[in-house]
DNA sequence: GATGTGCTTGCGCAAGTGCGCAACTACGTG
DNA sequence: CACGTAGTTGCGCACTTGCGCAAGCACATC
């Protein structure tokens, strides 16, 4: 058998989709897709972007998979080609809800008691 | 509420995890802690990295919240701090596996046969 | 076929990232 | 206190990435 030459190779592809979820363009563009398929100028707008850079940006996304598109006429209309990349991002976007909602409801003066530095500052 | 400043503000905290994802070492890292609390020297060798270059990493992973360490004589034991991330590196590696089964199974010579260049290649 | 709109690509720059190496800190032992 | 093990941090380098801008390609219209 001996499918997976390095353990190495299976997380490199990992790796590879997580870097096309890098950028918060991209989550944007991801979750503009969510609704539908749209235009590279309707979703450049959307995310307040110019065409080129959304177009960069969801070339990236197709490259990875992880959206599609097809020529409409003069536009093109792109659409979510990966749909379980949807509940990766539900679930980061949980940790995240999480964590934002433990730093926003108490006013502040939350400083964090345990100190999270097992080793402690060397300086 | 009206928490959310920018809706960017919210994807850049979602991108940051994400950037987190990024390295293979790093994926083969929380993989490793999947077992259970583990020490730096013991990670190092399991994902085959300097001791150094481990420790830089688990870092990265502890700044992020992903993982914590605490000291237990001389060394530091490390351990998954945010499960959830766990379930994320799941559907992606779900993702992932379901690719290498499409190219690995039949020998070769499964070209993909539907172009997904929606403007073509423009040279 | 000439014009206009929609999208993509190439180029150069600034900024970020991973790595090895060496130096330093933290804990345990004698 | 001297010494050894375990881990962290700083530095410089090579590589990658995101962006704006300008140029080019694809389709529709006249």
């Amino acid at each position: 058998m001996a499918d997976d030459r390095d353990p190495l190779d299976r997380y490199r592809l990992h790796a590879d989709i997580c870097k096309v979820l890098t950028d918060p363009k991209r989550l944007l563009l991801l979750a503009a897709l969510r609704d539908g398929d749209r235009t590279v100028g309707d979703l450049a707008a959307s995310i307040g972007a110019s065409l080129p850079n959304a177009s960069q940006h969801l070339a990236i996304l197709r490259a990875a998979g992880l959206v599609d598109g097809r020529r409409e006429g003069a536009a093109v209309r792109y659409r979510i080609a990966e749909p379980a990349i949807l509940d990766a991002c539900d679930i980061v976007d949980g940790i995240v809800a999480r964590r934002v909602a433990r730093r926003a409801p108490t006013q502040s003066a939350s400083a964090p008691a345990a100190n999270s530095s097992p080793a402690g500052p060397a300086g």
